[in-house]
DNA sequence: ATCAGATGGTAAAGTGATTTGACGATACAT
DNA sequence: ATGTATCGTCAAATCACTTTACCATCTGAT
């Protein structure tokens, strides 16, 4: 009695949210490296996630993705080294600069897509459609409340 | 026609994951740091993630939270030296720590546990009790897929 | 009982992502 | 016009983390 695992109780809300994206992530990137795309990490895929890089401004990303424009700015010179982006000048603000994705960056949004696709349909297939579109009802929900 | 936003599609379940996931990591930081812990950052807390560092082994902490023992062993110095926890020879095993919680340690953990526990009420009352739930085997069900 | 190999923890140096601070250029509001 | 805010970038410094290398201890085979 009063062991300290007792004392912390059954899994919280956040694991049994964070352990099926980390999953997505983990496959996500296993995926994309298959399809060629092995020089990318998951810092460098995080920039691409929904709704992705495409059109934005560097500092709205950043604030976007929660980290220092300078930080973004690392990675976005990365990415454009590796030939996924462009920086190119706004025409609209000669301060401002907007990223446009390169024929290879579009392949790995489509690839990464794709991976994020057939994780779900595995899901929805051993969780039955049913059920599964009742949990992504809920999740959309949770995501208005935060 | 064919817009950039059109072709990614709706937000991803990785996203939908993800949101509410980070959600729960921050409240508990910023809830965490009202209440005096204002030493530490979130690589910290992980170390408290379910189901807690009391009475583990360095390194099996670290294959549990899938980082290097010499990055956990790292943070577990930070946390010693600020005063959450000690490492305490292993009676069984001459080679071996224990992490041993100090009356910080397991003030920091109840804390974390309560921060979680009130924003799962907030979501329960704006969901409902019943799609809370339900929404919570859901996710039950689908950490056990992965 | 001994010895080989595995495992646990740690130290030290190096790496590299990220922060901090500062800057010139442009935009915008008054 | 002029002051202020915003955009992107550079450079230096920082800090978390990796790599490499150890020694101590355990374990199992002989």
């Amino acid at each position: 009695m009063n062991s300290p695992s007792e004392a912390l109780g059954p899994p919280l809300l956040g694991a049994l949210l964070r352990a099926p994206w980390e999953a997505v992530q983990q496959h996500m990137l296993a995926r994309v490296h298959e399809r060629g795309f092995d020089d990318l990490d998951l810092a460098h895929l995080n920039v691409f996630q929904y709704p992705g890089p495409q059109g934005a401004r560097p500092t709205e990303l950043a604030t976007r993705l929660r980290m220092s424009k300078q930080a973004l700015n690392y990675l976005l010179g990365e990415l454009e080294r590796l030939g996924y982006l462009e920086r190119r000048p706004d025409p609209d603000d000669l301060r401002s600069k907007r990223v446009a994705l390169t024929e290879r960056g579009t392949a790995l949004a489509y690839a990464m897509r794709e991976a994020v696709d057939e994780l779900e349909d595995a899901w929805a297939q051993r969780l039955g459609p049913e059920r599964f579109a009742e949990l992504r009802g809920l999740l959309v929900e949770l995501n208005e409340l935060a």
